[in-house]
DNA sequence: AGCAAAGCTGACGTTAACGTAAACGTAACG
DNA sequence: CGTTACGTTTACGTTAACGTCAGCTTTGCT
């Protein structure tokens, strides 16, 4: 193990993301790299961290609804009331997931159904071409 | 059957949207409203095309990509080229979709892996509280 | 000492996807 | 015939999530 913590130019290559993201992550309180001197580092629960926000992300959840969950991942031992608040933001999350997933399904077999139409179209299309030469 | 169209309020009440965004996806060329006048008649065509619209967005995808995808479904008997071209996209929108949906499986068993712990937590709480008593 | 590379902090620019407001047309209602 | 409701166009405003650029340190080499 050299440090255990990450520059920025190897965060950014790790994630794939630019330093301006980064930065902008840590303003808007999703990450906290911590300083030495003026640079950041990041360790290893801003990688978690920032694994958690890119996935987010491809779902359509914006930064802030991110941040808010964040909290759940990283829940130490905070008070109860905080704890639970988490929670209940984690359940909604976990709905939205899985209706998403249900939607996802069924968009999946509709766009096959497509494509098994277009496909015929196609072959029809070939066999046409075939007969006229 | 009255007239098997819908007027831009009609349209806007049956899909939760505003007549701005209709106007908009039009001017995108996502939607052909036939006009009436001046007023705006959407058919039941437009009702399928805004129907997956909203859908590719809750998926994240992009008004000008969804455009592209909507060929498509509304494939009548264009060019063998444009045809094929429609299916390339379609299939790489479906790789999307798949991965899409295995990253969310993951993403859901994580999540409730979260929440778990975090029921224990609180069930804890609750019973240190108890003893307290 | 000199200098380039890497990083930092503002601060302004950009794009997508609409929101919002002004100014106008027209159709029905009392 | 006025006005109320609904719709239209045009155009500028807004928000999120960064991109980009200028100007300043710090660090490592030579």
């Amino acid at each position: 193990m050299t440090t255990d913590t990450l520059n920025i130019r190897e965060m950014c290559d790790a994630f794939d993301v630019t330093p301006r993201t980064l930065r902008f992550y840590e303003a808007k309180e999703l990450l906290f790299p911590i300083r030495e001197g003026q640079k950041r580092l990041f360790t290893k629960r801003d990688r978690a961290r920032l694994k958690l926000i890119l996935r987010g992300k491809r779902f359509g959840f914006s930064l802030e609804e991110i941040r808010q969950l964040l909290d759940l991942y990283h829940m130490n031992d905070g008070q109860e009331a905080q704890l639970s608040k988490s929670y209940v933001l984690a359940e909604q999350h976990l709905a939205d997931m899985e209706a998403q997933k249900a939607e996802l399904e069924e968009a999946i077999s509709e766009l096959k159904e497509q494509m098994a139409w277009g496909a015929e179209k196609l072959a029809q299309l070939a066999k046409e071409k075939t007969v006229a030469a």
